[in-house]
RNA sequence: GCUCGAAUGGUGGAAUCGGUAGACACGAGGGACUUAAAAUCCCUUGGCCAUUGCGGCUGUGCGGGUUCAAGUCCCGCUUCGAGUACCA
């Protein structure tokens, strides 16, 4: 019987849905384990060859720990709110919830011919109503927030109500946009709105007017994970900064505790310092500056407080509020222009051409430190955002001063013994300091720093300047909050009402507020977001539903919000929703997630490290925070598939004719590389016929062959429809059958690895299961397998591959497990092994990577269960023992040739053994050793 | 620019603690079976020299070093990839 993959994976995907072989329920009485890969945006244009990579991966592990005993959980579903489909809607007409589903459709059926242990009975979309509700609760939760610095945890804001309404602003610490100072009997003044507006400067998601990141061509803001390069990273379209009234956020507060948890997660080095980069932690001072002739001051964000004696000028960023304070009558017209000048570049442009350029305020700052006044500038290269948007410039020690410096022609003072700074600045922070004024010098100041390090220098300044009050030590993180408003149709609506311009939560009993349909995507004629086009979008607060616009009466009736969320929203905790995803009372109850707790392994890819991996961090320490999930960190280990690029064939076409000439030969003609369809070549030889066919064009070209073969030429290009190197994993299973494809994909290399897809060693693979499948079922259709007791060697070949597979699997090195796989059933089959437990052993160890065929052969050995519900098997040492152990000896560490010793020889044996022997005289040569170096089991080295 | 990672045959990739490279697979070459092809099986396959023998030399991006022993550790480069980018 051949081994006839069509129609056994046909018969085990059928039978694992009839019996809900995977589905998956709380078992106290079994060790959970939880795997999960990363949701998929259903995209129009299906599963290419990449996609399951991860998915593979991720089921191989599910299923191995399922076969160790595990409770294993490992859901799937779909992202199915985005852009995509939006823009599409608005080219076609065609609803988004209508291309969402048939796209979640066609992923649905190439999922499934791929043979994962999937429970489909917990899919989430994040689009429908049931999931969404979920997404808006949370947000709510965290409107009814606030951070407290001081307890390191979320609280409810009537908390900080009470705390106003008793000590105002007093003995605060929490984190808020804007430092605000008021006494109790301020606050206990103020009006119902009023007090509203102060609230929503601690809210953890808040209404704030901020610089946002407005792409005009897709009509929305972006967060900055969106952004790349200036342009959006979705369609690469210009983005620029403006101010606008948006929901955020407040991730920032977090910043310390997303740092910390990557202490204690198994993630990958380069992955944590990605996030530590973005989170960007910095520690420095606070300092005050005095203008000079005037009762203003301002403060300054500094790492390197060492340098208080270099600072030569201020500068301030163009978008900070102390411009128009600064601004002297005399320098009006100057700063006026120059604002006018940087406001019209985009953030591309400042970006691209990285000229130095600022304008003088016409003010001067007085250096607490000397005394010394210096003049304060205004240029883009300081951030508004980060800090306090002005810096002390000390041109000797920045590379950015220092350009400003010799643009303008501002002194430069070096701080650090020996240093050159004629040519550029010295930013390291290592040496000496020096040229700090002696002690008692000035009437100002009586710190010397000369003769200490610069760490020295830093601890220094910063004790002195909090012992004499002239700023404060602070930390500052880059990490910035997040902004929640998405100016589009195809997202979770708000569930939020708007009355006297103040947002309301509507009632959390009424949720969810589902997505209205609207007469056109686009944004509205006054240029409100598409929600705008919704007749039906107004909040009756008396009924608690939505009614139509028509009824607004701002005292019962109010206006919805327009915005959506972004895409993030429904993709920060989908994996709670898996533990309990039919719940209608909650997002999860306390049940379902005291026993998944948290993810085990989750698998993904590197392109969300700074997006989706920080976000449901955060949003999972916030749940954390209410007691919603146990567990603080969402995903404990976490392993990242690399990406797979395409790999593209061409055709050398020679030029103003319809001749093609192989690889090797084109050298001798004035050629055209044209992309070939890499499915009409295989091993780089290209099939005639079917090219002739692929286009009109071609049906009488004509070849220049090689050896009768015409060969491509190949490159490595991300895959594309454009460069025809999609290969589609539909096409693989339909020829070579799934566990090939799964296989396949595994044993081209490391998981965590990127690299092209190429199909050339795939005959490999599938001749391996062809080879297994031959150990059961002979050419002659006559079944082998026979009860008996295994010999020796069986027992060896097969607990040396329990051990090296069960190790590997542990680590993912799944390409080194297959390759154990093939020298395991070569042995056996070299053996002649007909042994019906050896053979168990081999279906069970194989069965999570080719699911189908180790079923149909569990079953022909007589097991009426599915091969999922075995016992993964334990290896046996003393099967592996080797009675002689074969020895390299060298001498002078060059390996000469070899010994055999019994296992239990000692060392004085093998040594005496070694030196007697008749080859090593060939070495010795006379001369006594020095030294004899034995490596139990493996080397005997001689040095002379 | 900064941070992190990588570099091994014609190709994808093995090599756990430093232990004497190239597992496994593809491709290529040769052979068996066959009228023939497909399928299957066997042999060879890093380079150079010798192949009338045993074998010898060399070899993991480059240059140094540590060690009895280095693909692996240390120092200095080169190239490629990823992240980030005026973060004071």
């Amino acid at each position: 019987m051949e081994y006839n993959f069509r129609e056994i994976e046909k018969k085990w995907q059928q039978r694992w849905v009839d019996n809900k072989t995977y589905k998956i329920v709380e078992d106290e009485s079994k060790k959970k384990f939880y795997v999960l890969n990363m949701f998929p945006y259903p995209s129009g244009a299906g599963l290419h060859v990449g996609h399951p990579l991860g998915y593979i991966a991720s089921d191989i592990y599910a299923r191995y720990k399922r076969l160790q005993g595990f409770n294993v959980l490992n859901p799937m579903g779909y992202d199915a709110y985005g852009l995509p489909a939006e823009q599409y809607a608005i080219q076609t007409g065609q609803h988004p919830a209508v291309t969402t589903e048939a796209n979640i459709n066609r992923y649905r059926e190439q999922l499934d011919k791929i043979g994962f242990c999937f429970d489909w009975d917990r899919e989430v979309r994040t689009c429908e109503p049931g999931y969404y509700h979920w997404t808006q609760w949370a947000f709510q939760q965290m409107f009814n927030s606030f951070y407290c610095n001081a307890c390191q945890k979320a609280m409810p804001i009537s908390k900080l109500e009470e705390h106003f309404a008793q000590k105002g602003t007093e003995g605060l610490d929490v984190a808020c946009s804007e430092e605000l100072k008021f006494t109790a009997e301020e606050w206990n003044a103020k009006s119902k709105k009023e007090q509203q507006e102060i609230l929503m400067n601690y809210r953890i998601a808040y209404l704030g007017e901020t610089m946002v990141n407005w792409c005009p061509a897709l009509g929305t803001v972006l967060a900055n994970d969106e952004v790349v390069d200036g342009v959006s990273e979705r369609g690469g379209y210009p983005v620029v900064q403006k101010k606008m009234r948006q929901w955020c956020l407040r991730v920032s507060a977090y910043a310390q505790r997303l740092l910390d948890g990557l202490e204690n997660i198994d993630w990958t080095e380069s992955l944590k310092e990605t996030q530590k980069n973005w989170i960007g932690r910095s520690e420095g001072a606070e300092i005050q500056f005095k203008v000079k002739d005037s009762d203003l001051e301002f403060t300054i964000f500094t790492t390197r407080a060492d340098t208080m004696f270099g600072v030569t000028f201020m500068v301030l960023a163009p978008e900070s509020e102390l411009v128009a304070q600064l601004t002297t009558a005399d320098q009006k017209e100057e700063v006026k222009a120059y604002l006018d000048r940087t406001k019209k570049r985009t953030e591309r442009e400042r970006i691209a051409d990285r000229k130095v350029t600022g304008v003088f305020s016409g003010s001067y700052a007085i250096n607490p430190f000397t005394g010394e006044a210096v003049p304060v500038w205004i240029s883009d290269y300081v951030l508004a955002g980060y800090g306090t948007g002005a810096i002390m410039a000390v041109p000797a020690h920045d590379s950015r001063d220092y350009a400003f410096a010799k643009h303008f022609g501002l002194p430069i003072i070096p701080l650090v013994e020996g240093c050159d700074v004629s040519e550029e600045s010295f930013d390291a922070k290592e040496g000496i300091v020096t040229n700090s004024p002696k002690a008692g010098v000035t009437p100002y100041c009586d710190l010397s720093l000369n003769g200490l390090t610069i760490k020295e220098a830093i601890a220094a300044t910063k004790k002195y300047v909090k012992e004499h009050n002239l700023g404060r030590v602070k930390v500052n993180f880059r990490l910035r909050d997040a902004i929640f408003s998405r100016q589009r149709y195809w997202g979770e609506p708000f569930p939020v009402y708007y009355k006297d311009g103040m947002p309301y939560m509507i009632d959390s009993a009424k949720l969810p507020l589902e997505l209205p349909e609207v007469s056109k995507f686009l944004p509205t004629e006054t240029g409100e977001p598409p929600l705008g086009n919704a007749t039906k979008w107004a909040w009756d607060v008396q009924k608690g539903e939505v009614v139509d616009n028509t009824l607004i009466d701002n005292v019962n009736v109010f206006p919805l919000e327009l915005n959506t969320m972004p895409g993030f929203a429904g993709s920060s905790a989908y994996y709670i929703r898996y533990m309990d995803p039919h719940n209608t009372e909650a997002l999860v109850s306390e049940k379902a997630d005291n026993y998944w707790q948290n993810v085990d392994l989750y698998v993904g890819g590197t392109e969300h490290a700074t997006g989706h991996l920080i976000y449901s961090r955060f949003w999972n320490k916030f749940l954390h925070d209410l007691g919603v999930s146990v567990k603080e960190e969402p995903f404990q280990k976490l392993v990242n598939q690399g990406m797979i690029q395409g790999r593209s064939n061409f055709v050398y076409r020679i030029k103003d004719t319809n001749t093609f000439v192989s690889l090797g030969l084109k050298g001798q003609y004035d050629v055209t590389p044209l992309h070939v369809d890499v499915n009409i070549v295989s091993n780089d030889v290209l099939d005639v016929e079917a090219f002739k066919a692929w286009r009109p064009e071609y049906n009488n070209a004509e070849f220049i062959l090689e050896d009768g073969k015409y060969i491509c030429g190949w490159a490595v290009e991300k895959m594309s429809k454009s460069m025809y190197n999609v290969v589609n994993p539909d096409m693989i299973v339909e020829r070579y059958g799934a566990d090939t494809l799964r296989m396949y994909e595994m044993f081209l290399g490391p998981v965590e690895q990127s690299k092209p897809w190429d199909t050339n060693g795939i005959d490999g693979v599938h001749r391996f299961l062809k080879k297994l499948w031959g150990l059961f079922y002979d050419r002659n259709d006559q079944y082998l397998p026979v009860e008996g007791e295994p010999t020796k060697e069986e027992l060896k070949a097969i607990h040396k591959l329990i051990k090296k597979v069960t190790g590997d699997i542990e680590t993912f090195s799944y390409n080194t497990s297959i390759s154990a796989f093939m020298i395991c059933v070569n042995e056996l089959s070299t053996l002649k092994c007909r042994n019906k437990e050896v053979l168990k052993t081999l279906i069970i160890l194989i069965a999570p990577f080719a699911p189908h065929l180790a079923e149909e052969l569990w079953e022909t050995l007589g097991n009426t269960t599915s091969v999922c519900d075995a016992q993964w098997p334990e290896w046996n040492e003393d099967y592996l023992k080797e009675d002689t152990i074969k020895y390299t000896i060298s001498f002078n560490g060059k390996a000469r040739f070899t010994l055999d010793f019994p296992a239990d020889a000692d060392n004085d044996t093998i040594q005496a053994a070694v030196m007697s022997h008749e080859l090593s005289q060939k070495w010795v040569e006379g001369k006594t050793p020095k030294k004899v170096i034995i490596v139990p089991k493996k080397i005997v080295n001689v040095v002379l």
